[in-house]
DNA sequence: GTCCGCATGTAAGGCGTTACATGATTAA
DNA sequence: TTAATCATGTAACGCCTTACATGCGGAC
């Protein structure tokens, strides 16, 4: 329940978005708003703050100009320390704790995971998510056995919906792992 | 990618909760914590902050004394007021935008649907539901597929992974429907 | 010459987070 | 009597949201 990473999930995105290549603040503006990429906010009161905090956190460069045209526009590109903190960030161990609070926080980890930490450490990572996920839906089986008779219809329901989308998760991974391993 | 109603996430889950029967802000807190009941955290920070904004907007009303014993507690009930904002949050048609940017408000709102708003309309909302999930299926994998060559792997499976999670949510709706309809 | 897309930002407000604080009751 | 549980709150902070503001450049 705890979030132990300095990284909030947008910082994270730009991190990764601006590790493969340096983007302006308007490109990742567009990233965000034209593909399915994760579900963030586009708008400029999100991104250009985001951006602020992590130049004043010394992981991203902005260099004003670069265009050939006097247009006013700042090109962001990742520094040494940032991409050491996204690196870290990406490496974390799997933990229970993620599987139930930060899923969200998992699947973009993996999205950028490959190029940045190796395959090995990508498929301990799908691994470790699907046990800790089997886990957990053991756990909420139980629950929802020892209370299936008392809970309405749809509150059953809405369960079995979160404990499905868990198992899909799982059996996604490891077919996933198999992909990978080709 | 709008809110477009009054209701946050949490206050949707308490006032729900306390429809059902009146409730201490420590109750509320251990079914949190105890029921995988959203995910909603059962910190007091957020619980009573939130159960007086309730009260501030004449949504819930909150008795003090209440046990037997003399300990301090307030248990909080809904007002008609609440109630009718409740009921009108529920029976907000679904929208495509909805299935994009609050997928876990839409769960929310089906679970406490049905004694509210009647089987009819949960259907009605289960049905909308899959239509709308399909549809943005749709154009997921139609971006997919102008994509796939130039994604790196996990990318792809990371996309795959969101685009299985809706299919699988538009198999349970219809599902869920059959079920309702004995 | 005006509208649209590019491009960057600020201000106010809302709400959740962590951490801290307090005090009553009950079980060992 | 001491620890755990019950029970309610506040304060500081972070970060996202909406809305507003500004100015350049190209197309028609």
């Amino acid at each position: 329940m705890k979030q132990e990473n300095e990284l909030s999930m947008l910082s994270l995105a730009i991190l990764g978005l601006i590790s493969q290549r340096p983007l302006t603040g308007y490109d990742i503006r567009k990233v965000f708003a034209t593909t399915p990429m994760g579900h963030f906010s586009s708008s400029p009161g999100a991104i250009y703050p985001a951006l602020k905090r992590l130049e004043d956190a010394g992981w991203v460069r902005g260099i004003a100009g670069e265009g050939k045209t006097h247009r006013r526009r700042r090109t962001y590109e990742i520094t040494a320390r940032g991409l050491r903190v996204f690196k870290r960030h990406l490496a974390q161990p799997v933990t229970s704790d993620d599987v139930v609070w930060h899923m969200d926080d998992l699947m973009l980890r993996f999205a950028f995971m490959d190029p940045v930490v190796g395959r090995e450490a990508t498929l301990q990572f799908l691994h470790d998510f699907a046990s800790h996920i089997d886990e957990h839906v053991a756990g909420l089986r139980r629950y929802l056995d020892s209370v299936r008779d008392i809970l309405p219809p749809c509150g059953r329901l809405a369960m079995e919906n979160g404990i499905q989308g868990y198992e899909m998760d799982a059996q996604w991974a490891r077919r996933a792992m198999e992909e990978l391993r080709k």
